[in-house]
DNA sequence: ATATATCCTGAACCCTGGTTCACCTTGATG
DNA sequence: CATCAAGGTGAACCAGGGTTCAGGATATAT
């Protein structure tokens, strides 16, 4: 068991400016922000990224796992708020809203990501997610407003074809336009 | 007026290749598909492509304009259906539904399209295209299937939201999903 | 204070992929 | 057929951007 060291102050206080200055770019010149870029606006030499990252695909998964995060802890405080008892499919529905919101921000890392075919970073944040998710769902088929055969991954579904590049008045009429399909009066007949 | 020469058998040939070529290339491996690869896909040298269309852009551009073309005649075929009895929402739907299986086969080509920024080839059959699907809308809402304040524009969006990338299982959900937020019964209450 | 392993720097490298161009081939015209 | 412009060829060119690496700087342990 050699303990490594642990690692240097500066190196991560580097770290973390390297990932938001990586998110900030990428988020303003999309996928094809450079390397030389990222850089510059975390005040660093390229090297620093390459000794943090051994690639770019490895920088964008790193990006992505915070984005990840944030949404796991989002998911929680929702299912939080509905166990105090909020509406369910409500809160779903505005959850929902609330991560493509957030999803422009970071909009063009979700393009990075499948571009570059960046894996998944942090497994454990992605299931943190979809059990609040889950159970959340669960809530509003117990009162009744979510159709019984709707699952997580409907939700993710939905959600990996948001409209994330589109105008806020066009994410919100989206939003009005999906939300009935989710409830359990709206559903047409299946085949 | 200087009659221009009409161009020669062989020139027209190849164009009808390799805009073929670019739409199966562009399909399987995405807007990386280099001009190499759709060459020698076109049984062509790279300056052929060059010598019909000036840069890679403009070929994509071309490409998109097909599809375009291809849609619009399924909308007027779809609006005829519709004027010779069939239900409206219906057919909608189901056009929904073969369009984006449509662009599945060309699905690269759309990321590749607004990779490149690429603009409208034909505006006169996009205008075709709008202009059946909006006749099909008002059909639709006539016979009181499909809510009032739905307009063309959400069908685009939509559309452009479709899950091209995704399995046919979760594109058939999908449009279960959504569906039902075009239909004038399942609106839910906007604030 | 000194030593040393960790970390940073940034110019240079190199590969990928779009684009060009000088030269050859061929379909159309008279 | 003869002529020649339209069309085709493909090796070479070039820019952009990810990646490397030899040398300098600095935090931490003794």
């Amino acid at each position: 068991m050699t303990q490594a060291r642990a690692p240097r102050a500066d190196a991560v206080r580097n770290r973390r400016k390297i990932l938001a200055a990586a998110g900030e770019q990428i988020t303003a010149h999309g996928p094809g922000a450079g390397m030389d870029e990222i850089a510059a606006a975390a005040g660093v030499a390229v090297g620093t990224l390459y000794r943090h990252f051994p690639t770019k695909t490895d920088l964008v998964a790193a990006v992505v796992a915070e984005y990840v995060a944030r949404v796991a802890d989002d998911a929680e405080a929702t299912l939080a708020r509905v166990a105090a008892g909020a509406r369910a499919m409500d809160e779903l529905t505005a959850f929902l809203g609330r991560v493509i919101e957030a999803s422009v921000t970071d909009r063009a890392v979700k393009a990075a990501a499948q571009a570059l075919g960046a894996q998944p970073g942090d497994r454990a944040d992605e299931d943190r997610a979809g059990a609040a998710v889950a159970a959340l769902i669960r809530a509003g088929q117990t009162e009744g407003d979510i159709h019984p055969d709707v699952t997580v991954g409907d939700i993710y579904l939905l959600f990996s074809t948001a409209p994330t590049d589109q105008p806020p008045a066009a994410r919100a009429r989206w939003l009005t336009l999906v939300a009935p399909g989710l409830t359990s009066q709206a559903r047409r007949a299946e085949s």
